[in-house]
Parts: C-alpha cells; structure tokens; sequence
DNA sequence: TTGTAGGCGTTATCAG
DNA sequence: CTGATAACGCCTACAA
C-alpha cells in the first residue's frame, strides 16, 4: 500500500529522489539521501507495479511438470545461469499431461490451454523472455505456428529446450534422443545381449519415439530384430516403469531393457527384484536421465546421462544475447543439439 | 510491441473497447467484438504490462531449493490447489544454502538477501501473496521480524510452510518435526532395536533439530542413552546420507538408523550395501518424507509421510482467504501442525 | 542537486 | 454501447 509517494511525501522530497535514492543512481545529496532511507527504515515500504521500465532482468522458465526430477534439474541450473547473467527467474509448471509422471490429466483443462495460460501471465508481469523446457507445442497440428508464431511475431524472445518447433524460428537446444536411445542399446548389445526390450514412455510422446528410432537402429546394425513385442509403452515415472516392466516379462523374457528415463527405470528394476529377478545378473537395465538418485541405488544404474548445466548455459546465454538490443538478430535459426553421455554403473552386465 | 493502442487504431475503435473485448466484460456490441476479435487474430498482440490492475489473481511460491523431490512435490501441490481457487502462481527457487541437498553455498551470496530479492521481484510483478516452503527467516537472529515484519506491515500477506517465525503474525503449516523423528524412533524400538543411529542433516537446521528431539524423547521412553556417538550429520541429499551413515558404521554399529530425509535414506542404504550390509537384515533404515521413489526402491523405504496435499491446502486456502478484501482479518495468529504419518514397508526389521 | 512534466500499457469511471 | 479521460506506480528526460 505504501508507494514512492507515501515515501517522498514523509522525507519532504519528491517521488524523482525517492526514485533516484531506491536506484542507487548517482547525483543525490548525501544528507537527503541519508534523510530518504531513514524513512524507508520506518515505512514499510514495497515496489509495486512495472511503471515505464522496459528491461525488468526478469526471464520466464516454463516446465512440463516436477515429478520427473530432471526437470528441477533444469530449472535449478537455468536459473543459476540466468542469475550469473544478471537476470532474475519466474518459474511455471505447466503441467503437460502427456510428460508427467503419474500420468494423470489434471482437471482437464488442455495442456495447451495451460501453456498459453502461463506464458500470458509471464509477459503481463513484464518478462523479458522465456524458456520453454520439453514444450508440447511440438505435438501440436501446426507445430504450434499458430500461436506461439504470434509471441514471435511480436518480438517476444524465447528459446525451446528439448523439443523444439521445426514450423517456428526459435532457437533450441536439445539433447540428441535419438543417439541416446542408440548408444543404450549398442552398449547391451556389446555386453553381449540378444534380446533387448525397451521399457518405453507413451507412445505419443515425441522423446520416446526417436529413443525408441534409435533402439531400432542399434538392433538393426547388430542384426537383431526390434520386435514389437520388445516394447511396453507407460506413463513416465516409476509406477509406469514397472508396468511396462511387467507386461515385458510376461511375454518372452528380454535379458536387459533400457527406459525412457531414470524413474522407469528405478520402477522396472522394482518390479524384476519384485519377481526375484537379479539385476544385473538375470536383467540389466538402462535408464535415461542420471538423475542424482541414479548413482545411489542398488544396484547403482547404468544410464545416459543428459548434460543439463551445459544445455542450460546454451540456452539462457542464447535467450540473454537475443535480449540485449544491441544485438538482437532477426530471429536467425540456430540450434544446438548436445550429446548424451553413457554412463556405466552397476546396473548392467553380460547376459548369463 | 504490439498494443491496445495498435489494435484499436487497426480495428477503428477505443482502446477501451479492445480492453473491455479482452477481459471479456459485457457491453460490446457483438459485431464490433467480432471486428476487433478479427484484427486480434491478425495483429501480434501480446498484452505487457499491470496498468492499474489490482487483482492480478497471481501468487508467488518460494521454496529453498528442487533437488529435494520433496520440494518440487510441495510446489504442485501449491500450485494445483492455488489453480483450483482461480490463482495462477509463480515460483521461485530462492537456493537456501543450509537446505540444499548438495550443500554447497552458492556464489557466496547470502541466501536471504536472494529470499528478499525474490520476494521484491514477486511483488514488483504483481503477486498478491506468497507461501514460504521452509523459509530459513526462522534461523535469522531476529527472526526475520526486520524485514518481513516490514512487509507484513505493508499489507503483503504471507504464510509459511515449514518453518514458522514466531515473532512474527503470520500463518505457518507444519508437520510435527519432533512427532516424525519420535514416532521413526519407536517404530525401531518396538521393533527390538537397542542401538538406534541417527543420520541427521545439518545441525544449524531446524528441522534437524526439532526431529533429533523426537529421537531423544523416544529414546528415553524406551530406557535407552541417546549416545551423541549416535549421531552424524552431513548435507541433505544422498551423498550427505551414505558420509553420514559411512561415520556411524566406523564407530560401534547400530542396528537400525533413522534419516533426516529420504533421500538421505537412500544414500545411507547404499552405504550399507557398499559395506555388504544386507538391510533390513542386518541394518534397518528409516527415512522421511515419503517421496514417490521411496516405494520403488529395493529394499522398499519405511518412511515417514508428511501429507503435503493437504497442507497445501490449508497454506493455499488461508492465503486465498486473506486475499478477499471482504474477509481480511487483521493478520490473527494462525497455526495448524500436521502429524506425519508412518509407512511401514521393507526397509525395517527386527534385528537380527 | 532537485522537482516538474511526460511517458509506459493497462484498467476504471463517467459522460454521451 | 462507446470513447474520452483519469488513474495506477513507476522511471526518465528536461528544466530550474
């Protein structure tokens, strides 16, 4: 409730001095100064409002959902980076049905609907740009030209993290799913594995489809067929990890799997032991992801591992440098694809 | 770049009329909506800026840090119940040191200066209130009655989960920290455990503190000596848990341990794997907060739950209600503790 | 060094 | 039903 006003009005000065004192902006009297900040000492004082500023240093960081632990990831080395860059970080979780965890459709209400709903929001409150972590724009019928061509239209900056819009001229960074999803399976297939399943997330789901198009190709390239018996498709997290564990083991029994992600991956090895199945010696498992749990179970997981902080600099000091006015090139298309680091742990070892 | 202004300009109309087609007030003629509907669907309009607005229908969330699951689980929980009462929110990774699973203290600023910055961030874009998740102006020597009895005084309301500042009038929800680490201890009593370790984050934290008072208490009831060489604190996260536990097994060997966190659980449960020490067989291990992995790791975690839904409720809804200008009570004390609750599941045993 | 005046992009008010 | 006009709370010339 206490604006400049209130402030200027009970130190004798106008709102310009006020202001001047608040920004640390040089050319005030020292005694007036000292006179403006002891009423701000008493005055419960607290800025509101954008006023005529343009630059607010603050970013949008918009992700699926929390559940996954990578997404904290992401978001937590984002917003380092942003702060180094002098920028300050507004955090929205959209909520994207198709990428959580638990599979749950909150209320209804379309994802994109939510999207949109947020990324309205951001820029009412002034922000200057936004990244988008694992959009699903992407799954949209026109890539998401529509609106999202609009922000752009307008000279809203924004950088797409994992997933980006080939119909839209924004720059993003990824990490390479595909290979990620190859270099899985070639390691099981070097450890000497014939029959590799793929505990896979849904179908619909644009990381699982080139995970699973690089499953296919390691298989292909050993000579093994990638049948479709080999894939059980759930929801992320690690209920669904061991779902899909399940219905692959009711079949004709894969002697390891690789997962969508970590949590799959935990939720499959779960499910094996639930069965008496030894890992690794009757099952290895590969996860996606190296969530910092990865290392600290038992057995530890052998999992590729996204290099977050790395993707996370690409992407805030490209959003930052589009930013700045001076230099803010015309939207000029720039990608950059990372790629994904295997991990060897515990997990996996030569079929018995 | 685009305004009101270039709209109602391209649509031969008011700004007003524009504004009052966006917010969707009655009182426009049918046809003109439609005109301006149209240029709106032409022109790149993104609405920037609060103008006058009071009710922004935005709140801000703050949490220490997302490593910890537990975090990110709060944030939705927030979230969702704050959506369902028509509230969009916004949040804020404020990078508690002392809190961080990883310990480390970021580039050296303090973290309440990063708490204080966000907070004028939140309100500066418009935020209406805010949830403090385990906000660390408990741990400040005034307890944090300079700056937010400030903004109390403003108006700004506020409430706390998980650590309350008494000298201050605002609402906190909590879970009872000492009933945790009490009803964890006794579950290990009953169980016929004698020596009962303690694999504790760090000291300086408050909950720490309040759940190593639980364990004593237990302690004492069963007739046991809370040994000080019981305890071993470290970090929160899973490296903390496996150094913490890796300090106690050098000394004389518990038979059971409980944990700070889950996540410290888990690492002290690899520990105990690393050393070849079969759990629960030979080592059971308590954790808590119940974190969506703790069922799906193998040994299963006996844990200790904190019902985060519904102190997300309780939190949102008080917030919300202070909110309505109709209610507004002058800021009466408000309190509500929460029990956690036990999950029994493989990780404890009798000992052997 | 200081204050006045003007601007930002929006909503609210009131006259027509 | 519509459009001036004032207001919001802030920042930034420009002038004193």
């Amino acid at each position: 409730m206490t604006g400049l006003a209130d402030i200027a009005r009970a130190a004798g000065v106008s709102i310009s001095t006020v202001s001047r004192v608040l920004n640390r902006r040089a050319g005030v009297n020292e005694a007036t100064r000292q006179r403006v900040l002891g009423v701000l000492a008493d005055l419960p004082y607290t800025p509101r409002g954008l006023g005529a500023l343009q630059r607010t240093g603050v970013i949008g960081l918009l992700v699926p959902e929390l559940s996954n632990p990578v997404f904290p990831a992401f978001a937590e080395a984002l917003e380092t980076r942003a702060a180094r860059a002098g920028y300050g970080s507004l955090l929205c979780n959209t909520r994207s049905a198709s990428l959580r965890a638990d599979g749950a459709d909150h209320n209804g209400e379309s994802r994109e609907l939510v999207e949109e709903e947020y990324v309205r929001m951001l820029l009412a409150r002034g922000v200057e740009g936004m990244v988008f972590v694992s959009p699903e724009i992407t799954n949209a019928e026109d890539g998401g030209a529509g609106y999202y061509g609009k922000l752009l239209a307008d000279g809203v900056q924004m950088v797409f993290v994992n997933g980006g819009a080939p119909a839209l001229d924004v720059p993003d960074v990824t990490v390479d799913e595909q290979v990620a999803g190859y270099l899985a399976t070639r390691h099981l297939v070097e450890l000497g594995h014939r029959r590799i399943g793929f505990v896979c997330g849904p179908a619909r789901s644009l990381p699982s489809r080139l995970k699973r198009a690089g499953w296919s190709a390691a298989l292909e390239e050993a000579g093994l067929p990638a049948d479709p018996g080999l894939i059980a498709h759930a929801p992320y997290g690690a209920a669904g990890g061991a779902t899909a564990m399940s219905a692959l083991l009711d079949g004709p029994r894969p002697s390891a799997v690789i997962c969508s992600s970590d949590h799959m991956a935990l939720g499959a090895m779960r499910e094996a032991h639930r069965r008496g199945l030894s890992v690794p010696a009757e099952l290895s498992i590969v996860g996606f992801d190296d969530i910092p749990l990865a290392a600290y179970c038992s057995p530890a997981l052998t999992t590729l591992a996204q290099p977050i902080e790395e993707m996370a600099r690409a992407a805030v000091d490209e959003l930052v440098q589009r930013l700045n006015p001076a230099i803010r090139r015309g939207g000029g298309s720039y990608s950059r694809v990372f790629r994904p680091k295997l991990v060897v742990r515990e997990s996996t070892a030569p079929p018995s």
